[in-house]
DNA sequence: GCTTTGTTAGAAACTGGTTACTCAGCCCGG
DNA sequence: CCGGGCTGAGTAACCAGTTTCTAACAAAGC
C-alpha cells in the first residue's frame, strides 16, 4: 500500500488537458473540471493550507507568497467548492422556508423579508412549498433542514404532537403563526383577536350593532382564530349581534355571498380576508347596495390591493416583511448559540378606508 | 507520527455521552452530535461502506445485516449529512434561482412553476433577489450557483458582454425573459411583440383609430420591446394613430395619466402593464369616464386582480407557471447532460374582459 | 477433492476544503 | 555566541459520506 502513489496524482499526471472523458461521477460534473484547491497548490508550489489562507484572508501569509497563490488561482479560474467547505466548517450558511401555499401573499411577503434579511449576513434561502399537505409537510421540513442551518417553518399544519416530537430535530427552528407551549422554540405570530377587537370598535364606534361574517374554511386555524374573536368581541358587546355564514376564502366565495348578506340585516360585513371582502363589494355593487352608504364593508391582511377596491378597503393590516425579518433575527440569534429572545405577538393595524361608514339612518 | 491512533477514535473513547462541551467549530454545531455513517458502523458492528449501502438500498447486502444497520441507524437517529454526499456525488440536488424583484407576480410565479417542477425531480431551489441592482446580481449568480447543480436567471439586468463572458461559469443555466445570441444557453421568453399585437387588432376590430401608450419605465426593456411592438403595430395600419405618453409601472403613475389620456383624444388606452391600467380605470372613473362606453382599456400581464377590477380588465395573460416549469425542463435536460431542447417564444393570450368596447359614435 | 465462480463485506482512496500542530528560520537579548 | 520567542508555512488529521478494489467464503462444476 504505497501512500505516494495516490490516484489524484496519477490523474492529474494522465488527463491535464482533460478530454471529453464521459465523467465518472454524476450528471453534475460536466465536462469543466473546475479547479481545485490542490491543483492551485501544485502550480503556486505550496501547499493547499497556504492556499486556503490566502482565500480566506489569513494575514499569517507573506505577501509575496500570496500574490503568487492569487495569480495561480485567477490563472486557473479557482472558485473554492463551497459544498466542500461547508463540510470543513460545519455550516452550510443556507437557511429553509416552508411554507403551505407560495401564492398567499402572506408568505411571499415573509419570503422576501426573510431572504433579504438573511443575505444581509451571506445566507442563503432555500424554499419549499408543502401545498398544504400536512403529511409531506413533516418530511419536507426534515428534509430542508439537513440541507441548512435552520429552519422557519411558516404556519406549519402539522399536528402539534407530531411538531414537538420533530422540534429537536429541526433546531435551530423558528415558528411563523403556530406556537409550541413549554418548549423553547422561537414563535412569532400575528394577534388575529386583536385585529378582530379593532375592526369591531370601530365598527361600534360608527353605531354598527348587527355584525355578519364572512367565515374563512372550516380547516384554517387563521379562520377560527378570527371567528373566536369575533364571538368574544360581540359577547362583550351585549347590544351586538353577530350573524355567521359559512363562505371560504376566495373572490368568489365572497361574491357568492352577497345575497345572503343582505338577508342577514347586518349594517356591517367581516370577512374573513381581504379577497372575500372584495368579492363581497362586487356582488354587492351588483345589487344595487351602495358601500359604506348603505352597508360597510371590512377585510383582514391588507392584501397590495384593498387600497385599489372601489371603494378603498377598511382592513386589518399585517406587518408581513416584517415577520420575515424577526424570524431571520431569531435564527440568527439560535445559530450564534445564544437565546431567541422575546416571542413576538404582531398587533395589526387598523386601516379605516372608504368601505366603513356610520349606520345608516333609521338601521342602527 | 501514528496512523492508528487517529483523532475521531480518541474522541469517541473519551466523550461517548457528549456533555455540554462548547463545540470546536462553528455555530451550526450546536450540542445535538448528530451520530455519522461511522457511529452507526460501529454500533452495528459493520463496516462504514456497509452502512453507505443500506441507507442507499444497495441489494448487495446480507437481509440479516442490513437490518442490524437499520436498527442501529433508527436507535442514534442516524440522518446522513447531505453535505457530505453532495461532496462525494458532486451533486446537491439542488437549483439556483435569481430573480430581480420577488415583488413582482411574473416572478412569483416563476418561482413556483420552477420550485414545484424541481421538487418532483428530488431537487430543492435557492431563491435570490437581486434588487434590480445589476452589480450584485452577477456576484449573486456565479455564488447562487457555487451553492447548486443548475441556475434559472430570471429577467437579467447584466449587459451581454459581462453575461456572454460568465456563462461558462453559470452552466447549466436557463435564461429567462433574455436570450444570449450565438450562446448555446437555453433561453425561454415571452413574446411581447405578439402580445401587443394582438391587443392592436382587437381594438382595431372595434374600430379604435386613435390608441395612447401609456408607457413604462425607460429603463425596462419588457418596455422596450411592447413600445416597439406597439409602433410597429401602428406604423402597419395606415389609419392608426400612435400617442405614447410617459408613465411608469405603478396604479399611481396610470392613476395620474388619466387626464392626459383625455387630453390625448385617442379612444382606445393601452398600457404598459395592468397596474397601470388599472390606475387609470380608476382616475378615469374619478372623472366620469365611462369604460369601455367612453374609452376602452387594456392592461398587459394578467395579474391575479386584472378580473376583478371594474370593469373587467382585458389583457394579455402570460404562462408565468409555464415558464418555471419549462426552466425546470431545460435546466434537467442539461443536468443530465443532453441538449436542452428547443428555446420557446411563448405566445401571450389575449384575454377580452369588459375593459375594452367599441369606439363611441361619432368618434371613429 | 480441487478449481471455478459468485456473492458479500471490508479496507482504503476519494470528493475538496479547514486547521491544530509542528518545525525551520530569523531576530534579538543576555 | 547561544538560547528563547516570534513568524510563516507545511504536514496531516479532520469534516461525513461514496465507491473501487480486493479478499474471504460458499456453492457449484469437473
Amino acid at each position: 500500500m504505497s501512500l505516494t502513489g495516490d490516484r489524484r496524482a496519477e490523474q492529474s499526471a494522465e488527463e491535464p488537458t482533460d478530454g471529453s472523458r464521459p465523467g465518472r461521477r454524476g450528471p453534475a460534473r460536466s465536462d469543466r473540471p473546475s479547479a481545485t484547491i490542490g491543483r492551485v497548490a501544485e502550480a503556486a508550489g505550496v501547499s493547499r493550507a497556504t492556499v486556503s489562507r490566502v482565500m480566506n484572508g489569513s494575514p499569517t501569509v507573506a505577501a509575496e507568497l500570496a500574490a503568487r497563490v492569487r495569480a495561480a488561482a485567477e490563472e486557473l479560474n479557482y472558485e473554492p467548492s463551497l459544498v466542500a467547505r461547508s463540510l470543513a466548517l460545519g455550516r452550510t450558511s443556507t437557511v429553509s422556508l416552508i411554507v403551505p401555499d407560495l401564492s398567499n401573499p402572506m408568505f411571499q411577503d415573509v419570503l422576501r423579508g426573510l431572504s433579504h434579511a438573511a443575505a444581509g449576513r451571506g445566507y442563503r434561502l432555500l424554499v419549499a412549498e408543502s401545498n398544504e399537505n400536512v403529511a409531506e409537510e413533516a418530511i419536507l421540513a426534515v428534509e430542508a433542514r439537513r440541507r441548512s442551518d435552520g429552519l422557519v417553518l411558516a404556519s406549519p399544519r402539522v399536528p402539534e404532537a407530531e411538531l414537538r416530537a420533530l422540534s429537536d430535530r429541526l433546531a435551530p427552528l423558528v415558528l411563523l403563526n403556530r406556537d409550541l407551549p413549554g418548549s423553547n422554540v422561537p414563535s412569532l405570530s400575528v394577534d388575529y383577536a386583536a385585529g378582530i377587537a379593532a375592526i369591531v370598535a370601530h365598527l361600534r364606534s360608527l353605531g354598527h350593532r348587527r355584525i355578519v361574517y364572512l367565515a374563512g374554511p372550516a380547516a384554517s386555524t387563521s379562520n377560527r382564530e378570527r371567528q373566536a374573536a369575533l364571538r368574544a368581541a360581540c359577547a362583550a358587546e351585549p347590544v351586538c349581534a353577530l350573524t355567521e355564514l359559512p363562505c371560504g376564502a376566495t373572490f368568489d366565495d365572497g361574491h357568492a355571498s352577497a345575497r345572503a348578506v343582505l338577508r342577514s340585516g347586518a349594517t356591517a360585513v367581516v370577512a374573513f380576508n381581504d379577497m372575500v371582502a372584495f368579492g363581497a363589494l362586487s356582488g354587492l355593487h351588483e345589487l344595487g347596495i351602495g358601500v359604506p352608504r348603505d352597508l360597510s364593508v371590512a377585510g383582514f391582511d391588507d392584501i397590495p390591493f384593498a387600497r385599489y377596491t372601489t371603494p378603498p378597503l377598511t382592513t386589518a393590516s399585517i406587518p408581513r416583511n416584517e415577520l420575515g425579518r424577526q424570524a431571520w433575527d431569531r435564527l440568527w440569534a439560535l445559530l450564534g448559540g445564544g437565546p431567541a429572545g422575546h416571542d413576538v405577538h404582531f398587533q395589526p393595524r387598523l386601516l379605516v378606508r372608504d368601505s366603513t361608514g356610520p349606520v345608516p339612518a333609521g338601521r342602527g
